[in-house]
Formats: C-alpha cells, structure tokens, sequence
DNA sequence: TGATACGTATCA
DNA sequence: TGATACGTATCA
C-alpha cells in the first residue's frame, strides 16, 4: 500500500469570503460550492486528491455521470421580443450612461423574458391549486349562508 | 425595493 | 483573449 504523497498545503485564506449570516447557511454555501466543479474550491480539492495519489473527481464523473452540476447557467436573450430586435442602445438610460461599471444592456434593449426573475412567472400549477382551495372555501361558506337563511 | 457595483459566464 | 451583459450582493 503506497503512501500517499503530501497534499499542496491549506487552502487560500481568501478563497472564499463567507459573509453570510447562520452557520448553517454557510454551511449550505460550502457544500454548494464542493459540487460545483469548476468553482475554485473544487478545483483545489481535485488537484489535492490528484497530488496526494487518490481518487480523481474528473474521472469518477466520467465513470458514473451521475455528478449534480449546480454550476449557474446563464439565461439567453429570447431574440424575438422588441427589445431583443432592437439594434443600438439609446444611450440615454441608466444603464447606457452608467456602462462601465454597471455592465448592463441598455434598458430598451432588455429582452422581456429576462426581465421576469428566474423563479418568477412559471408558477402556473402553484396559482391552480390556490384558486381550487379559493373556490371549495367560496363553496364550503356560501352553503353555510344558504343554511342560515332556510 | 430599486439602483448600483462587480464577478464572471458566454461567445466570437 | 476581450467584449458583452447576466446574476446577485449590497446599499440607501
Ligand atoms: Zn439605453
Ligand atoms: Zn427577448
């Protein structure tokens, strides 16, 4: 049974700068960051397995592909929206005048469908079933009334 | 809550 | 690589 070799050392103070308030969602933050694979945290866990002689995480993927990639993907513009079609900037928004450091499109040439936040929007099946409890409790109390008044 | 700043995914 | 601009922490 071969030693395995030393690993690189600690990892980065600053690696990760946690500021966030409970443990537990720090907590959370970490694990998050463990899976995924290109973050700087997981990168220094592979090249400290590969170093110490273990098991790599690139190739145990290969083999299972069953490794959750939490990496954020980005949304895409639609490209058909009015704004989307739109070619130049109107320079005169916040966002055109503020470009350098607020790196955002113009603001008419925000696509429609990134406006809405990611969670937003999609939740058709939650207002379905708020509006069949809203009706069986608009059912339930308009017997009662009916009741009252025999 | 909207505005702003900034890290960085994505693409050419 | 550099340019663009999405996502989000932070602030007021
Ligand atoms: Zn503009
Ligand atoms: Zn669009």
């Amino acid at each position: 049974m071969p030693r395995p070799r030393a690993g690189p050392g600690p990892p980065p103070e600053d690696m990760y700068d946690l500021s966030m308030d409970t443990m537990e969602a720090q907590s959370f933050c970490m694990q998050r960051k463990c899976l995924e694979k290109s973050s700087p945290l997981s990168k220094y866990i592979e090249a400290e397995h590969q170093q110490a002689g273990l098991f790599s995480l690139s190739s145990l993927e290969a083999i299972t592909d069953v490794t959750v990639d939490l990496q954020k993907k980005r949304r895409k513009k639609c490209g058909a929206c009015v704004p989307c079609l739109r070619k130049v900037n109107c320079g005169t928004c916040a966002n055109c005048l503020n470009r350098k450091t607020g790196k955002q499109i113009c603001k008419e040439r925000k696509c429609e469908k990134l406006k809405k936040r990611k969670s937003e929007g999609n939740a058709s099946e939650v207002w379905c079933a708020f509006g069949f409890i809203f009706l069986s409790l608009c059912n339930i109390v308009w017997k009662d009334i009916i009741l009252m008044w025999r």
